[in-house]
Formats: C-alpha cells, structure tokens, sequence
DNA sequence: CGGACAAGCTGA
DNA sequence: CAGCTTGTCCGG
C-alpha cells in the first residue's frame, strides 16, 4: 500500500481494477468522505469508465495518482468483496492460466452485494473418534500439500472433521450435491458451515468450516487454518472453458501463501498432482492397505479377445449379469473420435507401439496413432494380417440390442437427458454415472475406448470412472455389488490396478511414459488456437534463450510445451498479444 | 467490453 | 460529399 498524499485535502484516492472482460488494468477515483470507512482493499465499488458505469474492486487504497488525470469519484460503495489476500492469489492464477485477473476476482466475490457481515460462528466439528480415520492426519505441515489416497468407498467426513479441529477450514468437493450433503453430515456434528454460493457473507465473517464445489477455492475464510480437497483428481474441479483453472491447485496455492496445510483426497491421484506433493514418497498418506482395497468394488474381467468382432458387443456374461437382477449400470462411451480397429484374424487391437494408444487409419493405406504421431503400416502386430475392422457402436443402437437379449426394458440417460428411468437396467455415457447414486452393478462394455482414448491422461481417466462406479456400488462392503468390464486389454495396468485395488500400479507403469515422452508431470503444456493463435505462436518461437518448444500447427492448434509451470507461464505472459481472438488452455485435457 | 473517432466504400 | 460501414484505440 502506498502512502501518499491526497490529491485534494480531505480526499481519498483508491485504484480500481474494473470487472470488464478486456481491460487489464487500474484507475484511480476519488472516495467521498462519508465513504472513506466502508472502502477497503477488495471493496466492490461502481465507477464511470470511459462513459459508461461498471463494476469493480478496490485494490489499492491512499494511492497517490500520476500526475495530470482528472479523476472522478467512486459512484457507488457495493458491498463487502473478497480479502486481500485473494486479489493477490487472483494475480497469480491469471499468471497460471494466462487469464485475465478479473475473472479470478468475479469468481472470488458474492453474488449478491453483501453491505453487512453477521457475527463470526466458528464451531468445529466434534473431533472423531481416532480409530474411525483411515490416516493420520497430525501430520500435515504448514505451507505444504499432502494428498491422502483412499479407497473409492471411503467415508470421507470424519478425515475432514479431524483436520477442522485446527481451526477455519476450507473444504473443496467435486459437485454441489456432495458439497451439501457433506456439510449436513458436518452440521449434525456440531460444526457451523458455511455452505458455498449461498453464505458467502458468513464465510467472510467466520465460520468453522466453509465448504463449497469448485469455485469454493476462492471462497472467504476468515482465520483460514488449514484447506482440504475431496477427490483432487476429480475433472469436476477444473473448468472446462479457458481459463481452464483447477479448483486443487488454486486451493494449494491459496493454502501455501497462507502457511496452512492442505491436504488433497483421492482415491487414484493423478501423477501431476503426486509431483505437485513431492510424490511418491514425500507427501503421500496412505491408509492400511487392506482397507484401501475395501473401498474398491470387486472388478470381474471379462476377455474379450477370444470373441469374433462380428458377434458384437455384448458377452454372454453381462447379459446373464443384467438378467440378474438388481440396479446395471451398463456404460459405453459412444463419444466420439475414439475409433478402434481391431483384426479380423485374431481379434487386435491396433495400438501403438510407442506409447499403446488406438492407431487410426486416416486413409492413405497407414496407421497413424494420434496421440504420438507413430505410423506404421496396415497390418496387425499380432499375426500379421492386412485385415482390420472398425468397432463402433452408439448408445440408442446398444440399448436395442441389450432390451433384446435381457427381455426386459432397458432405459437410456444421456448428457442431455434430465431423468433417470427407473429400470432396473439403465445404460448411457459415463455421464450415467453421474446421475445415479447406488447400484449394485456398473458394467463398462467397451472400456478399451476409454484406455485408448488419444489422450495420455486416458490411464488416469478411466481408472478414475472405476473408482467413481467403485463408489457408486459401495466398495467390497456389500456382498453382491461388482464392476464388469469387457475388454480386449485384460492385461492393461488401468485393469490391473482396479482388480488389485491399488492404484500405484498404474503410476508405475505411466511414470517411465510420461518421462519418456516428456509430457506432464515432466513438463508443462499450453494449446493455443483462435485466430490470432498463429501470430501468438510465432511470437512465443521467436523468443530469446527458447524458454518453450512450440509443435504444430495441427488442425490450427499449437502446443507449447516448457520445462515447468513457472518458465512455461512466464513465456506466455511476456508475448503480447496481437489482434484476433485467441484461447490459451494451459494444463489442456485434450492432449 | 463498448464508445469515439478516423479512414474507407457507395451512390447520386 | 453525405451517410454509412469497418477498424483501431483507449478508458482515471
């Protein structure tokens, strides 16, 4: 804060950042006396700018104004904004995700002005009893992220109430409705919650837990002492749309500017988030391993490669599983690109030699592997045979043929649809996982399509649908729940690690490949496109020393690919940019 | 973003 | 050359 001067006795000036998409940066406005008290950093404010009224931030107060501006005053005092703190953690993830600061700000505010805060309420839960954790939690430190890995299944609430007995505690979950029922759980423990969107305002006055979805990284909390994180692997926790911030690595930083621990549940932590804790060992809990395996369903591996391509996609097993009553999820992942082709002589897959990916035939004669550009002739690795047949299959064809086998109804949710039949038999997308909450079984019918898929996360993304529908099914507790898989990989390290319930067969196996093909957590990655993507480009080429390697353009997309998140994130900030729209997604999900 | 202003296009 | 479109600049 500077320490100036008033322009004009008896005036206040304050820098303004005003919440308008384009503009970067900060004017100066004069305070009425009778404001004064209520302007603060992060004071929501209203001014005229350029002629027109809009929203904005304090971010400075007792500023001294360049010389020559004519200001005007601060038309109107909103409301009660997010601490300064947050404006500064703002800063720094417009830095992260090459973002504007004003979004981080939006997202960091109430959405209604709140003029007045109620009396802090800081109760914590009871402390849970010691033998009910599945870790020990006294052992987080100050400053530094800790990921727990647990079983799928595992009760999360008494981990959370322990680690609120520190004081305020922030809590970050994949969704609202976990959000609101974990805080219920919370409240019946005698803890005072602050539920985000809606009590903003008791968050900022104090409260002993404030827990919210994603955009609760940004949350108020006053005291904050210590930050929790449910399912950081969860893809709920970051945004889908540029910038594409993660709700956990957001609440990490936020945890170490402040000096408190954070602590990141999931049951199959992704490698970048184990690096990001020091991993494998540094800052890794892991319960009694029996107990981790608990929290994993049972998982029955049903080999697909035996079976001709041309019979189709449903094994004798899962139909006689969706005969058997009780609630079948059954899902097949129809979405898209991923096509597979697999051999007409010995049942194949084509996949890459590299790095195991789905080979594409894109039709001059070769296949190509778009996740690592490998080409290699048309013919089967296996047996050598030239003859390859696609497998594809939509959902509403799937849901004919299972109705027809089961003999009984089959109901079909899809992303759109906003009810869940109430079959017992329901297939769709994965999305079917989101909506239903039991089951007794959840049968992915081509789950090939999610470890093929041209991403490198693929691994890591499947795993974590088995995980989900793990939960979905309530672990090995009940006796009769299962997953079913049908694949041709019965081999792959995504299988092996739900079948063992340990997802660290998986890390070991994808580690070596990402250090090999330097992709993260080796190295940071951006996609840049739009159409003042390819000046931009050029621009981060041409810098000096060759801080980042710019590959492409493919499809007018370009990756930029740096060392780390601090070299990568300075290049992009330091190459200004140019006319025309243009979408940096820093940590992209489609590599 | 969106208003201001300048430079470019069209039609009589 | 008025009247309109399109582009560039900049905000306290």
């Amino acid at each position: 804060m500077t320490s100036g001067v008033p322009s004009r006795p008896g005036a206040t000036v304050v820098r303004v950042a005003p919440d308008v998409a384009a503009i970067d940066k900060e004017f100066d406005y004069l305070v009425a006396d009778r404001d004064a008290t209520r302007v603060a950093v992060g004071t929501m404010v209203r001014v005229d700018l350029h002629g027109r009224r809009v929203g904005g931030w304090v971010v400075a107060t007792g500023v001294t104004p360049p010389d020559g501006v004519t200001m005007q005053p601060v038309r109107k005092v909103r409301g009660v904004g997010p601490a300064a703190d947050l404006l500064e953690l703002a800063g720094w993830a417009a830095w992260r995700w090459a973002g504007r600061r004003a979004w981080a700000m939006a997202t960091a505010s109430p959405d209604l002005a709140v003029t007045a805060l109620p009396a802090p309420r800081l109760r914590a839960p009871a402390p849970p009893p010691g033998a009910s954790l599945p870790v020990d939690v006294s052992v987080l430190e100050p400053g530094a992220l800790t990921v727990a890995r647990l079983g799928p299944a595992t009760d999360l609430t008494p981990v959370v109430a322990a680690v609120a007995q520190r004081g305020p505690t922030l809590v970050v979950v994949p969704s609202h409705l976990r959000a609101s029922v974990l805080a219920g759980r919370l409240r019946r423990a005698g803890a005072d919650v602050a539920l985000l969107p809606g009590q903003w305002a008791q968050a900022r006055a104090g409260a002993g837990v404030v827990i919210g979805a994603r955009a609760a990284a940004w949350a108020p909390c006053a005291g904050l002492a210590a930050v929790v994180v449910i399912d950081g692997h969860d893809e709920a926790l970051v945004q889908e749309q540029a910038p594409t911030w993660s709700a956990t690595a957001v609440a990490a930083e936020r945890a170490r500017r402040a000096g408190v621990p954070c602590l990141v549940t999931s049951p199959c932590p992704p490698l970048e988030l184990l690096a990001a804790a020091g991993a494998p060992s540094a800052r890794l809990l892991s319960g009694d391993p029996a107990a981790e395996r608990h929290g994993w369903a049972p998982v029955e591996v049903i080999d697909q490669r035996d079976s001709d391509p041309r019979l189709g996609l449903w094994s004798q097993r899962v139909v006689a599983v969706a005969r058997g009553g009780g609630r079948t999820l059954v899902v097949l992942n129809r979405t898209g690109r991923a096509r597979l082709l697999a051999c007409n002589a010995c049942g194949d897959l084509a996949r890459c030699e590299r790095c195991g990916g789905a080979l594409d035939e894109p039709g001059d004669g070769a296949l190509r592997c778009p996740r690592c550009g490998l080409e290699r002739p048309t013919v089967c690795a296996s047996c050598g045979s030239a003859s390859l047949r696609r497998l594809r299959i939509g959902v509403a064809r799937a849901r004919e043929q299972l109705e027809a086998l089961v003999g009984a109804p089959v109901g079909e949710v899809t992303a759109a649809s906003t009810a869940v039949p109430d079959t017992p038999v329901v297939i769709g997308t994965e999305a079917v996982l989101h909506r239903v909450e039991r089951a007794d079984t959840v049968a992915f019918v081509d789950l090939d399509h999610h470890l093929l898929a041209p991403r490198y996360r693929a691994g890591e993304q499947t795993l974590a649908l088995l995980a989900r529908a793990s939960r979905l099914v309530g672990g090995r507790r009940r006796g009769s729940g299962r997953i079913v898989v049908q694949t041709r990989l019965p081999d792959h390290p995504v299988v092996k690690a739900a079948v063992a319930g340990d997802p660290s067969i998986l890390a070991a196996h994808d580690a070596p490949l990402r250090a090999a093909l330097r992709l993260p957590p080796v190295s940071a990655l951006a996609v840049v496109s739009g159409p003042g993507a390819a000046g931009y480009a050029a621009g981060l080429q041409a810098l000096r020393g060759a801080p980042v390697e710019v590959l492409g353009p493919d499809r007018d997309r370009w990756v930029v690919r740096g060392p780390d998140h601090r070299v990568l994130c300075d290049a992009l900030a330091s190459v200004t940019r140019g006319p025309g729209r243009l979408r940096v997604e820093v940590d992209p999900s489609g590599v």
